[in-house]
DNA sequence: CCCACGACCTGTGGGC
DNA sequence: TGCCCACAGGTCGTGG
């Protein structure tokens, strides 16, 4: 699921039930993720008040009424469920999404209100950690990454910076959490498609003035996704004719043989690039 | 430093 | 129907 967009709407859809709460239990169902779980998890999350409730990039920040703060990755397929007695939620996800599979229900938290928010992650690229809060900003996964791209610190200043004389193009480099933290592969494809900028072009060679129309581009898409809340491929794809709303959802991305949205006549193309998959238009990226 | 690639893990969809 | 391969939103470590 995720990229800066849904780990926003999911940050959105958890804090209600967090946000100020206390959680009464935490189960760990196994002993990793990604990563081993701190051996003291659920000790030190039993008990604990989530006092406010962050999204840095990717990653949700649990900041507790305690010396460490939760942090948290979806990976590709982690997914969070809220269960209370009126219901069940899935922030991120859509009503007909189907139903996670219960072997994969890896963390639980309860809350003192009676919330339970369940982490599934199938996949187990995901991970968890519980890491001091006065020093959070040096840690690996924190130092060094580069400015979120809806903050004043991101635009095409930056990008300008981060490009000067590589080689590589404008794709690999926007996926470098260092350049811009919160991008992935969608966003990604899709921003370049609408600055009409090639995923391939040596990145050190793009004026500045294209650098700041792909600023404006990656702010307008992160912050339609954000609005349209979140975007869920796994929906997409069991979806597809069903739901013309998603037509407008991405232009380039999984559209391969597609006409380009620009209106330029050309179609689109999918390369791997990286071990990723590009998905671009070899007519108006240029 | 720069860059490409494989690994991590499980599930799903397409082709035959 | 069944089987096998390709591929999937992210990040990290290695090696040229």
């Amino acid at each position: 699921m995720p990229e800066l967009p849904e780990v926003e709407t999911v940050r959105g859809g958890l804090a209600p039930v967090l946000e100020g709460h206390r959680l009464t239990h935490v189960e760990a169902r196994r002993p990793d993720l990604r990563f081993p779980l701190p051996a003291n998890f659920v000790q030190m999350l039993t008990g604990a008040v989530i006092v406010k409730l962050e999204r840095r990039a990717k990653y949700l920040l649990a900041r507790l009424d305690r010396e460490d703060t939760l942090v948290m990755h979806l990976g590709m397929s982690g997914r969070f469920e809220i269960s209370r007695p009126d219901g069940v939620e899935r922030p991120g996800e859509f009503h007909y999404a189907p139903d996670p599979d219960p072997k994969h229900a890896h963390i639980v938290f309860q809350t003192e209100a009676g919330a339970r928010v369940t982490y599934y992650d199938p996949r187990r690229f995901g991970f968890m950690d519980l890491i001091n809060t006065a020093t959070l900003h040096l840690h690996p996964w924190f130092a060094g990454m580069g400015p979120e791209p809806l903050s004043e610190a991101f635009g095409g200043a930056r990008l300008k910076e981060a490009f000067r004389a590589r080689k590589q193009g404008p794709k690999t480099l926007l996926l470098d959490q260092r350049v811009v933290a919160g991008l992935g592969n969608i966003y990604v494809c899709e921003a370049l498609n609408r600055a009409r900028i090639s995923p391939f072009k040596p990145a050190g060679g793009i004026s500045r003035a294209r650098l700041d129309r792909l600023a404006q581009d990656i702010r307008e898409v992160l912050t339609e996704a954000i609005a349209a809340g979140g975007s869920t491929l796994r929906d997409f794809a069991k979806t597809d004719g069903a739901l013309g709303y998603f037509q407008h959802r991405f232009r380039v991305y999984d559209r391969e043989g597609e006409p380009c949205a620009n209106g330029c006549g050309g179609v689109i193309a999918r390369k791997v690039q990286a071990g990723r998959s590009t998905f671009y238009c070899p007519v108006c990226q240029k």
